[in-house]
DNA sequence: GTACGCATGTAAACGGTTACATGATTTG
DNA sequence: CAAATCATGTAACCGTTTACATGCGTAC
């Protein structure tokens, strides 16, 4: 089986929690890497499942109850895991942003601007709103790549606004 | 059916080009859109094939030598498209760039920061290459979707310069 | 004329998404 | 205690990717 970036995500936040339900992990992603990688809760169901099978968690199942699922990471996760992060990453990623297509593909530049505008606005409040909030954090991860969001935010706030014909 | 993104690439360019195959599609998707929306070009000739089902595409199919298929817009198809460039984009997209996800698990900055920073760097250069070349070009649409690139490439490269402890 | 690379296409596997379903809590 | 919402899970579909396969030019 091949491992994906969920796959990570997931290892990296069981391993994180010590062990966790798929609802859990549903939570957590939600508010942190949910934001610039989000994927719906039946893929924190699934996905544990394979990484299971693959011998890279442990799963158990509650009796009585709900029956949850509860799964903590196998010493050959959090090897994979390890392995995963120390290693340097050549490879772009890519921006898949449809309003980008849309003007590639003649859309009308004003139009489209707004909305974006609008919305990246919003998400820039949001992120600087949980900057406040978690920037003296340990693990400085999370703090770093939410410092790319803002970033990234404040780039596409900039260049909307050009298309959007704002003035400065 | 649902149409996704690729299908208004594929429909986008069979426009723009009045009659096109498989091949002439990839050619020009991997010169431009490629850049920031790429796939594998077995999804060129299934996509077609999907869109013709869906009676936006015209196939026909070359007698003799090749037999190569051959596309047009129909009617209905640049109602589609245009329709959807009309249409106000308000979704966000997602980063989704694995370096991140890796320093956010808690990768060494400076190792991660390293590779990308080259590789952003050299995607820079190509963009800027391409940009003197098609800079006037009419129209607008892949000017302004390069100009994007080009920020958002300076914007990587200033992030991961940080994270690298290069000199400003 | 043979080798290599460009051109062209299909099939199968798999991950990701959508949809469906229902049990447990909380709140009014 | 009814209704709404949170929590939990499975199944099926479908687009994307990977892999396989082969024909056609062109250059040495």
């Amino acid at each position: 089986m091949r491992l994906t970036p969920v796959s990570y995500v997931v290892l990296g936040f069981v391993d994180f929690l010590g062990e966790a339900t798929p609802y859990q992990l549903k939570k957590l992603v939600g508010e942190s890497v949910g934001n610039f990688w989000s994927f719906p809760h039946a893929q924190l169901y699934t996905e544990p499942e394979r990484l299971a099978a693959a011998g890279l968690l442990e799963e158990e199942r509650e009796q009585g109850g709900r029956r949850r699922k509860r799964y903590r990471v196998t010493d050959a996760g959090r090897r994979a895991l390890r392995e995963w992060t120390a290693t340097p990453h050549r490879e772009l990623p890519e921006l898949r942003d449809t309003a980008l297509l849309k003007l590639f593909f003649g859309a009308e530049p004003a139009a489209i601007a707004a909305t974006q505008l609008e919305a990246h606005r919003a998400k820039l409040a949001e992120y600087e709103a949980l900057y406040e909030r978690i920037r003296d954090m340990q693990p400085r991860g999370p703090v770093l790549a939410l410092e790319m969001g803002l970033a990234y935010e404040r780039n596409a706030i900039a260049y909307w606004k050009r298309l959007a014909g704002e003035e400065a």
